[in-house]
DNA sequence: AGCGATATCATGGGGCACTATGGGCGTCAA
DNA sequence: TTGACGCCCATAGTGCCCCATGATATCGCT
């Protein structure tokens, strides 16, 4: 297996650190990095979490922009200034600084969330109930397809 | 890890120093520089900071933005008079001057911000704010983006 | 199939090293 | 002399490395 799957919630301990469940991990580790890219996610209070190449994806990405519009440079700073390394300890778990829990809420536990190609941290009951709302959200379109198809399908 | 990213913040003492953040200044001794580079930012109030070689690579950046001479001549000067050194001292820590002071409005703390190749020096209160414009600069063009492509988020 | 041995994982905590910060003191120049 | 600046040391707090524990899952042998 080698994509971020499902979601699971750890504790944080005394000392501020929370394990990064071993499926997540193993994946980072096949790739061989030790450290992790986190990115402030723009619409949502989660961060966005992979390997370091990562950043190296959305760099490429910003390449192809124009290099002199205002909008490279906004995606430089915030790919740059609004975003950092986690360090993996010997055990596999990562320090929850403010720069985490700034953004998250997260304070006393930590919901992993997987998204294929890399994966989210989350304060539990923001990702429930975001978790929730997309599920309603989808329901919704899905309501709004069978009203302008005829029934039957599926 | 070879690239200036994230940001901290730091005071500056009784003496007018402040410590240049460990993780950048590793960055720094990694490339053999002693001294730091900077120059006032064109469009923010801040100071963009990195070895000599920030020089060179700003200079040629800016010589292909305007195709005229008079313009190149220009941006040569301003690189160059508008510039100054930093020295580290013993403690990786940095005399905050007038020259820094002036342009960002800092007083009583820097924030040092990761900018890939190098990094940017802000008046704490300033780089929030910006922080702030940027990321709902970014958000919008995603929110106007979704509106001409089918709906599906993350 | 039963059941103990083993591995894996999340969590806890000790202790050292590093970092940010504060401050002393000598030097050099105005 | 006074003040700016270099170099040095002190210290509190944090981060990081290492090992311990218990719970759960896996394996292997009888």
């Amino acid at each position: 297996m080698n994509r971020f799957l499902g979601h699971v919630t750890n504790k944080i301990d005394a000392k501020g650190r929370v394990s990064v469940p071993a499926p997540f991990r193993s994946i980072i580790q096949m790739a061989g990095y030790t450290e992790l890219y986190a990115l402030r996610s723009l619409h949502l209070p989660a961060l966005d979490v992979g390997g370091p190449e990562l950043l190296t994806r959305f760099d490429k990405h910003l390449g192809q922009e124009d290099p002199f519009a205002e909008t490279a440079d906004d995606m430089s700073f915030y790919l740059h200034a609004d975003g950092g390394f986690l360090k993996l300890d010997g055990d596999g778990r990562i320090t929850v600084t403010d720069f985490i829990r700034e953004h998250t809420g997260i304070s006393a536990d930590v919901t992993f969330a997987g998204a294929n190609t890399h994966f989210q941290m989350w304060q539990p009951d923001q990702f429930e109930t975001h978790r929730a709302r997309v599920r309603a959200r989808l329901a919704e379109q899905r309501r709004q397809r069978e009203l302008s198809a005829p029934a039957g399908s599926s």
